[in-house]
DNA sequence: CCGCGGGGTGGGATCGATCCCACCACGGAT
DNA sequence: ATCCGTGGTGGGATCGATCCCACCCCGCGG
């Protein structure tokens, strides 16, 4: 059997190099460009690469520059709202897209349990990945701050308190404003708002808005609407109750997500409230579910896939950076959707 | 300073080794119980390596054994069904959960086009994981095949036709079955149904499930029926408007799938037939939106967190089997949940 | 008393790409 | 003619874990 051609194994950098009659060094800096090499040899070798099919072998290369050429994005078990709404699949496939041009992997985490915190902020110490995308809403969860301390690069989805985390987040606030005036504009004299956990950014953003956009245009907010609850859809038909209850002249509903509209439709519904004649709904987010609800739901669009977009260039950007980089954040614009509701 | 704490480092075996006083290779059989070592020594290197914080190098253990202790999760960038609905979070909320506790990283791929589908090709063909879940619903869908051909363990969701394919299916015939008996155990005269996509083997088999339900219980099935249709909201709109021209007196229909029955509810609505009382409407596979619709619908559920199991536990077995494995297939049960549409 | 087998051990070789240094040849400058 | 510098080149060393072989010691049987 000939010495040179071993089939059934991968082509390796040696094998390239002896096809092309050269030597391992040149060979490698032939194709990683990293050196001077003559034109000449410089085709001879990439042909050579092309012939015998070479692929570099990643666990290799790993292990000698130090690199992983990928990136984790996490996303912890306990966000919930993450999965029940379109919102995850469509940053996911940003995200793949942008990494897939910039030759990462992406490797998806989804820590369970404190065990596996710990390992996933060893892993990232250790730089078993280049950097990490969060998605972690809550102002309480741990898992930020204790991966930020790990040195690793890092965005999260959704802006942080913390110092020196980058982060891209909507235009929350600044939604909540539109939609507020949105109903004034078209004669609400008295909205209310169904307010999303005030332990979450876009909740607590989203109310805010609301109150701001009341209190420029010379209205009294309205303070008690049951901001402790979730995003759920009966959370939704729950408050929507209390607010008929306290506010029977209510005539206006900005809603801090979709599925509270969702919730606040069926009780204006079982109230014998017309939407929108008598009462105006706006919701947030612009799920798919949105359209089907009826009436169909006006509501203020975010724009998913850019976060996953922005989110992976800032990550990258911190990647490259020789030192260490300091902190960006991105804020994404908002806009309403009008449809039936309002 | 001292040659023996070098500070800032991550510790290798050879610092455990040191640390405790033995060599290289007992070191790595004690903690990799691959061969006989003495009690005393195998627990000063425990202790060591515990004292040291050592967790091998990923990238070193790959390149020795061969093994990637990696799986890749692939969904084609083509199955828009997948992102719209919540069905591939559940799975992949499964998968990572299963895979986690096997101690396996989640690789997630979303080719685009051809190039990178090749590429995805080459990198499972050099094992760079060590095996694939696959969401690909489309039959024409060329990447079953090539990556089968890769010789990587593979799973897909969905049966498959092709031989040595090993698969995890729900029964989507037998869904249909209980669906269709249900609507004539309600009293249904003429049971229409608003056919998914053919070329996948979910549309085909609720679409023959629906016949010969009809079949065995002395019906005969009404044959035009917008078979050549996707699973969206738009087409159960057109298609249910279709049939009513068609056949007037439909009292019931079976939807293959959530969206196609929030279409058809419309057009029911539309068209002034009150539901369920006029007509009783079916649908499948019980996303969240069906409980949002007017009336809430009666649907066909199917485990999706099961499937997702079920493939990486398969998976898993194909991986450790020492030689070539026998394709393996499971098919998972269905069950009918009762709301308000029929 | 010597040889032999096996539990236990240490370290060389290996995986494949990259870093780095030594070296060679050639053109221009002294 | 001699010397230097630079574009080009080859191959040793390295990353860290694992495989494998040689070796050492002990107890046992011949």
């Amino acid at each position: 059997m000939a010495e040179d051609g071993q089939q059934g194994r991968r082509p390796t950098l040696s094998d390239v190099a002896r096809h092309a009659g050269v030597g391992r060094g040149t060979a490698g800096r032939a194709l990683s460009g990293s050196g001077p090499v003559s034109p000449r040899v410089r085709q001879a070798v990439l042909r050579s690469a092309e012939e015998l099919g070479y692929r570099p072998h990643p666990a290799a290369r790993q292990l000698r520059r130090r690199r992983a050429d990928s990136v984790a994005l996490v996303v912890p078990e306990t966000e919930d709202v993450v999965f029940t709404d379109s919102f995850f699949p469509e940053v996911l496939r940003a995200v793949s897209t942008e990494l897939a041009t910039a030759g990462l992997q992406l490797v998806l985490s989804i820590p369970h349990g404190d065990a596996q915190r710990e390992q996933l902020c060893r892993f990232a110490a250790d730089r078993h990945v280049d950097g990490l995308l969060l998605i972690s809403a809550h102002a309480r969860d741990p898992l930020p701050g204790a991966l930020l301390a790990a040195g690793v690069p890092l965005v999260t989805a959704g802006r942080s308190p913390l110092s020196g985390m980058s982060w891209v987040d909507v235009d929350n606030a600044g939604g909540a404003r539109t939609a507020v005036e949105h109903l004034l504009g078209r004669g609400c004299r008295r909205v209310v708002t169904i307010a999303g956990p005030q332990d979450m950014s876009a909740g607590a953003d989203r109310l805010a808005g609301w109150r701001e956009a009341l209190l420029s245009a010379g209205h009294e907010p309205v303070t008690a609407m049951a901001a402790a609850g979730d995003f759920t859809k009966t959370h939704g038909e729950q408050a929507m109750h209390r607010l008929l209850a306290r506010w029977p002249d209510l005539d206006g509903v900005f809603c801090a997500s979709d599925l509270l509209a969702a919730g606040a439709l069926e009780t204006l519904r079982a109230a014998g409230r017309r939407v929108p004649d008598d009462v105006a709904v706006v919701g947030f987010d612009d799920r798919p579910l949105a359209q089907h609800l009826t009436p169909p739901l006006t509501t203020v669009r975010q724009p998913v896939g850019e976060i996953g977009r922005q989110m992976t260039r800032t990550l990258l950007g911190l990647i490259d950076a020789p030192g260490p980089a300091e902190a960006t954040s991105v804020v994404l614009p908002t806009h309403l959707v009008r449809r039936g509701s309002g």
